[in-house]
DNA sequence: ACTCTTTTTGGTACCGCTACCAATATTATA
DNA sequence: TATAATATTGGTAGCGGTACCAAAAAGAGT
């Protein structure tokens, strides 16, 4: 059984193949006669045109691109990335268009893939997910004028009109987290952060410094510690955090997960959370409610980045207009793993 | 800036398109001078030959696709899909094909859309991770002769070759987990399931019920609740389940994240876990070894199931032979979330 | 009925690549 | 050196569409 190509459909119904491809495409210029016989005909061969051919005559290829970071095989338990692509998912779908993913762990070859992805016109915009501080992936992406929506904060040296960014604000909000303890009474703060190579990450920090610093709360070098992406190894590090710093009374994660890490370093330390220490999370997944205590956390509506970066993006790429970046709301969310300080 | 083409670099090195074409397939029939000098063009141009064009003439893209039931907004914390995509990516970058992502949920539209991928040659595969019974799109592939690899059980009428299942042997090992629970001395025993139309859960229901009848308890109806596919609505499921049946000792949930619900309900209710109430889960996802009580669970090693499938799925896209089904290990991780009952 | 427009149609080059066949260059053999 | 065999090469017809141009058909105006 071989593909019906839009030979048979002019052959079958007695036109030219022009003819079949202006009704495929909406052209005026076709009697109303030809028009509804072409149709029947294309009904009853069940007739489908090839994407591929298509693709190669016209301006190439409806879909876009999601490249992100492949985590390793023992930091996907991570949710964020499910929830954000299935947003994406849902928006493509309804724009018609196909979804690529992408998922390079070998930088080089990312940008090469991605590059020639473009070249090739399989792809109409792109949605890096990818958090990397100075990643070359943008860098390569300036040289192009494809539509790229990157969520998560954008360098702020990047300011080219076909790359746009959707993010929270980390910053403020981690700004916020930290005033918040501060206001609980708490002076001897830890923070486990991500590996110094993710900008998120670095933005939180930096918003917690922030606060601590106009509190003139001295920042300590060995109250940081890199927590990795893993609850393991954010146990590891809340561990070694706990042990060297006996008198710190709150942990400031700078993820749910890794504060699910602080969560088992307390346990092993037969230390009660909040009694003993207060900890704070961020991003709000499903299980950060669910775990005792329920963790205090900043909410990121994971969800609606998704939705807005691929609606933008959609936006961008239909009219052809630039799309300007945006913050997504968050919510801080109380509940019991914070616990204020009365001396 | 257009794309260079075969055309430029056949210019610019002084052969036809035709010794370019063959330096680019590795055609033996080159003579080294001219393949050198090609090459050192190619290089010289950064070309790339347009994946578009060349499937066009030849048998297709390079690319898998993904299938999977897109998860409603509030049922997308689970990590399965995150982990086994991230599996699957992996293989498919070992392979050098791309990655096509399909999360309809129209099933029609779904049909349609994959149907007319395949007679496109857009894809050579297809990983199927939707786990409903009687899957149309399955009846839909059976007339077709692309390989496709099923996560999760295959109808035991479907004996086509070009299609293989990777699973877990669900109804085995939920029948351990059943008879470990009577071992512990329980007879009383809940189940939080997923909705009827899942065969995963229909599986582990179904070996749990085996159990229960080889030790002569008997299977009572109410004891059975669809706790949906959220934390939530697993919450609000077990709630009721223990309120009606106050006589239950313990809750078998068909995935970890049903028996945070159960964790949530009974910690509304005051029970204690596991003095009051036993719980066993299913999957092991990272969080589940950190709540507390850290919960028994039957750990599914759900990366390997990502990498197994796609590995078979490209020795039988490579080979062009039929590959065999096969079931995965599972663990029983026995944690703290179940207690001997002494009467 | 006979031009002059306007619709509608068909023919075909092209998108960028591969595959086949025929043509040419090279080398081996007599 | 002539001839056969072999190694390279170029030309070109697809792959399945679109788009432009010219041809044919239909309608309008006198």
């Amino acid at each position: 059984m071989t593909k019906t190509t839009i030979q048979d459909v002019a052959e079958r119904s007695k036109v030219s193949v022009s003819t079949v491809s202006r009704v495929l495409n909406d052209h005026p210029a076709v009697s109303k006669k030809s028009r509804e016989r072409v149709m029947r005909v294309i009904e009853e061969m069940n007739y489908q045109p090839s994407k591929l051919a298509r693709s190669l005559s016209l301006n190439g290829f409806d879909a876009i691109l999601i490249v992100y970071t492949r985590p390793s095989k023992f930091a996907i338990d991570n949710p964020y990335f499910n929830i954000i692509v299935s947003a994406i998912g849902a928006v493509a779908e309804a724009n018609d268009f196909d979804l690529i993913l992408q998922s390079s762990t070998d930088e080089k070859k990312e940008i090469s893939k991605t590059m020639s992805m473009i070249a090739d016109k399989l792809i109409k915009g792109i949605i890096l997910l990818s958090s990397r501080v100075d990643d070359s992936l943008i860098n390569a992406l300036l040289k192009t004028n494809i539509p790229v929506a990157v969520v998560g904060k954008l360098d702020i040296k990047i300011d080219h009109p076909h790359i746009f960014s959707v993010d929270t604000d980390n910053t403020r909000d981690s700004n916020s987290i930290c005033r918040y303890l501060i206001g609980m009474g708490h002076t001897r703060i830890g923070c486990i952060h991500a590996p110094k190579n993710h900008y998120v990450s670095l933005d939180r920090v930096q918003g917690f410094c922030q606060a601590l610093k106009s509190h003139n709360i001295a920042i300590e070098d060995d109250l940081f510690m890199d927590g990795g992406h893993t609850v393991e190894s954010a146990y590891d590090a809340a561990l070694r955090l706990l042990c060297e710093r006996q008198d710190i009374t709150a942990i400031f994660a700078t993820d749910d997960i890794k504060a699910l890490g602080v969560y088992q370093a307390a346990k092993r330390l037969s230390m009660s959370i909040p009694d003993d220490l207060s900890v704070v999370g961020y991003n709000d997944y499903t299980f950060s409610k669910m775990i005792t205590p329920s963790l205090t956390t900043m909410r990121v509506p994971i969800y609606d980045l998704g939705i807005v970066s691929a609606t933008k993006l959609f936006a961008m790429i239909k009219k052809g207009l630039p799309e300007s970046g945006c913050i997504i709301p968050t919510e801080f969310k109380i509940r019991d793993s914070v616990k204020a300080l009365t001396e």
